[in-house]
DNA sequence: TCTGGGGTCCTAGGACCC
DNA sequence: TCTGGGGTCCTAGGACCC
C-alpha cells in the first residue's frame, strides 16, 4: 500500500464565490475586501480576481493601492459567512471520497489516501475526479499530488503556475490543474530555489539561514543540523532541515481542536481616551466570550493585543485561576490586562483573545 | 500604498519547587 | 557560605500561514 497526500486548493476563493451568484462579473477584475467600499482606509484585498492580479493588486494590498492599480476593479465587500457556507459544501464533497480529509483552511484541505502500487496514475485520476466535482459546484481547483503533506502542498503551486504568472490566459486556464511533486523529482524542481519557496519558511527565517549562507533549498537540505539547531531551536531546527528534503508528514490530523478565539479591530481613525479604549475591549471581550462559550468552551486564559498609532504591538495574557463561562469575567478580566498596559499613545488596533480552558463539568 | 483579521506553533526566560 | 540541577508553570514575543 502507498500513502498518497492530495492538497486541494480552489481558486481565486472568495472571488469565485461572488462570481457564483454574480456570473455577470466572471472575467471582471474582481476585489474582495473591507466592505467594499475602495477608499476605505485600513482595510486591505482580501482575495483579487486573476484579472485584478493581472493588473497587480494583490491580496494584503491596501484598497486604496489597489484602486490606484486598478481603477476599474469591481470592489465588493468581504462576506466572510458566504464563504464559510462555500467552504462547508467543498469539505462535505470532499468527504465523499476516498480517504481521510483534513481542512487547512476555507479553501484548502489534505486528502489522504492509500492505493495499490506506486507507479500507477491512480492519484491523478482521482485528483482529476475532485476537479471535476467542484467545477459542479461552479467553483475551481488545483490539486497537489504528493508522498507528504509538504510535497503535496507545493506540488500545488506547480498547478497553478499558469495562473499565477498573471496573463490574460490564466482566468481561462488556471494552470494544469493537477501536479506530482515526490521523492523522484523534489530535488530536479526544488533544489535551485530560494528557501522561501518552501511551506513554513517565510523571510525572517530565510533571513537569518542566509546569515549563515543557506540560501537555496539544496544549501538547506546540505547544512549541518547542529547549527540550524543552534540558531533555530532544538525543534525548529531540525525541522527546517527535513524540510530541505521535502521530508514531512503523511498523517491527517483531524478533527482539528481549536485552541482559542479571538477578535480585533482596526480602527478607522485611532483611538485617544481611556474610555473609548474600554469600551472597545468591553465589546470585543463580550464578543469573543459569547462566541467562546456558544461553541461549548470555556475560557482559561485571556489576551489582549495593543497596537499604537506607531505599529508598536504587543500583546499581554492572564491566565484564569479557574477556567470560566462567565462573560463578565471574561470583560474584567480584559479589562485588568488591557490597564496593565501604559497606553499613554494613540491605538490603531486592540483585540481580545480567548484561550480556551478544559471542557466545563 | 502607511501596513486586515483569524489562526497555530515554537522559543526563551523568570518564578517556584524539590 | 554566592552556590546545584531538574522540572513545571507562566508570560512575552516571534514566526508563519490563509
Amino acid at each position: 500500500m502507498t500513502r498518497w497526500l492530495l492538497h486541494v486548493d480552489l481558486d481565486q476563493f472568495q472571488a469565485a464565490v461572488e462570481f457564483r451568484r454574480h456570473p455577470e462579473l466572471r472575467g471582471q477584475p474582481v476585489i474582495v475586501g473591507g466592505n467594499g467600499n475602495p477608499e476605505e482606509p485600513r482595510k486591505v484585498v482580501s482575495c483579487a480576481s486573476y484579472p485584478a492580479r493581472a493588473h497587480g493588486v494583490r491580496a494584503g494590498m491596501p484598497l486604496r493601492a489597489a484602486l490606484r492599480v486598478c481603477p476599474d476593479g469591481v470592489f465588493l465587500p468581504q462576506d466572510l459567512a458566504t464563504y464559510a457556507e462555500a467552504s462547508e459544501e467543498i469539505m462535505t464533497l470532499l468527504r465523499t471520497f476516498p480517504g481521510r480529509v483534513e481542512v487547512l483552511g476555507f479553501d484548502e484541505a489534505f486528502l489522504a489516501i492509500d492505493t495499490g502500487a506506486v507507479d500507477t496514475d491512480e492519484p491523478e485520476q482521482l485528483a482529476g475526479e475532485i476537479r471535476s466535482a467542484i467545477e459542479e459546484l461552479g467553483l475551481r481547483c488545483a490539486v497537489g499530488i504528493g508522498d507528504n503533506k509538504t510535497r503535496a502542498k507545493l506540488a500545488t503551486g506547480f498547478a497553478k503556475a499558469v495562473g499565477k504568472s498573471g496573463d490574460a490566459a490564466a482566468e481561462q486556464d488556471a494552470g494544469t490543474g493537477i501536479f506530482r511533486l515526490t521523492a523522484d523529482n523534489w530535488t530536479e524542481l526544488m533544489a535551485h530555489r530560494p528557501t522561501t519557496a518552501l511551506w513554513g519558511v517565510g523571510a525572517r527565517i530565510a533571513k537569518r539561514m542566509s546569515a549563515l549562507g543557506i540560501a537555496t533549498v539544496a544549501d538547506l537540505a546540505a547544512a549541518d543540523r547542529e547549527l540550524l539547531a543552534k540558531e533555530f531551536g532544538p525543534n525548529t531546527g531540525p525541522y527546517l532541515w527535513v524540510l530541505g528534503h521535502g521530508a514531512g508528514d503523511t498523517e491527517i490530523a483531524e478533527p482539528r481542536e481549536p485552541v482559542g478565539h479571538s477578535r480585533s479591530e482596526t480602527f478607522a481613525a485611532d483611538l485617544t481616551e481611556r474610555s473609548e479604549f474600554d469600551a472597545a475591549v468591553i465589546r470585543l471581550a463580550t464578543q469573543v466570550a459569547e462566541e467562546t462559550f456558544a461553541g461549548g468552551r470555556t475560557a482559561g486564559r485571556i489576551g489582549v493585543t495593543v497596537r499604537t498609532s506607531t505599529f508598536f504591538t504587543r500583546t499581554k495574557q492572564r491566565k484564569l485561576a479557574h477556567p470560566t463561562a462567565d462573560v463578565d469575567e471574561v470583560v474584567q478580566t480584559a479589562l485588568q490586562v488591557l490597564h496593565g498596559f501604559e497606553l499613554d499613545r494613540p491605538i490603531r488596533l486592540l483585540g481580545v483573545r480567548v484561550e480556551f480552558g478544559p471542557p466545563s463539568e
